[in-house]
RNA sequence: GGCGACGUGGCCAAGAGGCUAAGGCAAGGGUCUGCAAAACCCUGAUCAUGGGUUCAAAUCCCAUCGUCGCCUCCA
């Protein structure tokens, strides 16, 4: 197996720290607003490669953090007259059920930065001892310049970034980059006792705190957005590896930014789209095909017309799902020869491009191959035994992708013992030629999302 | 200004030195059908542009143009 790694830039061989264990850690989100499907995006990036390292027959120690404690959540709850850890809770509670919602696999645990302030003072404390941090009024900032190691993730030079003029210049820093660890509370904020007075952490400890607390000094996967490569990552790596002196993740693995007419979709861009309008008119699949089409690490742009593409490729998935023609004969034995080997060559498809850095994008097109093979098949008049490996296939490999294929329409069966009635009556219709009325029953309950199919040996039905 | 990613048929997207450049969507033609729908069959790209390396390049190198991300909070 190979994956791409951020810190060499490069596919690299896929290893572990322990045998047939991964340890996995992805940013989550801050908790200040609603989740938008940036934040859905990159949540599935990781499902995807969770469930298929679990496939592969890797136990994964997944970690997912929620960040509940920030100026913006501060700033927020203010603005709401809420108090914030109960506005951190509120979309905490919001995100876990949208977890749910797009079939992602809920972590091994999802650690909170306000529960983890012990490991975080200690962890500062390290750093301070070592002659990696130094307090300054109350605050503590991270000492970029004795860190030889720092820029490697994201490939900046401190002299580089140090001509910037976007860093703001605080005399009571050492060096513009120090970054901090520590932040001296203001009358009014949530706040936590501390070495240095009450305060609260910085965004860049708590990871790395949270870290080493559920995961240990050295992990195998460390997850996120490739906008949190610099600086939060870069700092991540500066801290836990000046605490523990080992090198903190082996393997950094980062999505590509979800899109809206040619910007990254951002809050501060307001150019977003939340879960809960997604999902009141989307599937969750869809969303998941989309991400499954263009690559984990590309840039990936929302339209309407990829969002269409993408549901019409999931029925296409579907239809190889369906049962037999009725009064199918079967297949020969040669027929069933050709799926068999299909099975097999699509699900080696699907390793090899899986095994090539997560490309689910190739591993689709196998799984699509077996799809025309499968409909081949039940043209043919395949019988449901003899198509009944292969579908099985089919849904178990598209299950590992996280793809659930299942309709959203719920629909109680109240409506369809009136829907085989009219179908029925339509029969006689059409075997008395009556073709403008047995039509209108067809289109009129087409407008209703139900969908009529004739063939030789009689009418079936699905909602649309 | 610095760092990085990318540019493949109408759209999305694999492929990363050499077999017919995957697959999906859309389109056109056909089979089936009373007509449809579904399914099946068939049809299309020389890979941003210009140089170069090589027996051989979409794949490597250089340049140009363009798009995007990061450099401030961000999945």
């Amino acid at each position: 197996m190979k994956v791409y790694n951020t810190l060499s830039r490069s596919i690299e061989e896929f290893t572990t720290l322990q045998p047939g264990r991964v340890s996995m850690y992805v940013c989550g989100p801050t908790v200040y607003a609603k989740a938008h499907i940036g934040h859905a995006m990159s949540a599935l990036v990781f499902d995807i490669i969770r469930r298929y390292l679990e496939f592969k027959g890797y136990e994964v120690n997944h970690v997912m953090n929620f960040t509940d404690v920030d100026d913006k959540i501060i700033l927020r709850a203010r603005e709401k007259r809420m108090d914030p850890f109960a506005l951190g809770e509120m979309y905490i509670r919001e995100f876990e059920e949208h977890l749910i919602a797009f079939n992602i696999l809920p972590a091994t645990v999802n650690p909170r930065a306000t529960r983890e302030m012990d490991q975080i003072i200690k962890m500062i404390s390290g750093l301070i001892e070592k002659g990696f941090a130094y307090p300054v009024d109350g605050d503590v900032y991270f000492r970029v310049t004795k860190d030889r190691g720092y820029g490697i993730l994201s490939g900046r030079r401190i002299d580089d970034m140090q001509s910037g003029y976007r860093i703001d210049v605080d005399a009571r820093k050492e060096h513009p980059m120090d970054f901090a660890l520590w932040k001296a509370a203001k009358p009014g904020e949530p706040a936590w006792d501390s070495p240095w007075g009450k305060g609260r952490p910085g965004w860049h400890i708590e990871c790395s705190a949270m870290n080493l607390n559920h995961l240990g000094e050295q992990i195998d996967i460390h997850g996120g957005g490739n906008d949190l490569i610099f600086p939060h990552h870069e700092n991540e790596i500066a801290q836990s590896e000046s605490f523990t002196g080992k090198q903190f993740a082996r393997y950094w693995i980062h999505n590509g930014m979800l899109q809206l007419s040619g910007e990254k979709m951002s809050k501060s861009i307001g150019n977003l789209i939340s879960i809960e309008e997604f999902l009141a008119n989307h599937s969750a699949d869809t969303l998941r095909m989309l991400v499954l089409n263009s690559g984990y690490r590309n840039p990936l742009s929302y339209s309407e017309e990829i969002l269409t593409q993408a549901e019409r490729a999931i029925d296409r998935l579907r239809s190889s799902l369906k049962p037999a023609l009725p009064g199918a004969a079967g297949i020969s034995r040669e027929g069933v020869e050709v799926l068999s080997k299909q099975v097999i060559a699509s699900e080696q498809g699907f390793i090899q491009s899986m095994d090539d850095d997560f490309n689910s994008s190739g591993a689709l097109a196998s799984l699509f191959e077996l799809v025309r093979v499968i409909n081949q098949a039940r043209a043919d008049g395949a019988t449901d035994e003899q198509l009944s490996t292969a579908q099985q296939k089919l849904l178990d490999l598209t299950g590992v992708l996280g793809l659930t294929l299942q309709k959203t329409e719920e629909t109680g069966h109240a409506a369809d013992g009136f829907i085989d009635l009219l179908i029925e009556i339509r029969k006689d219709l059409r075997a008395n030629k009556l073709w403008e009325l047995s039509d209108k029953v067809r289109d009129r309950l087409a407008e209703l999302g139900v969908v009529l199919e004739d063939s030789k040996e009689g009418t079936s039905w699905h909602w649309k």
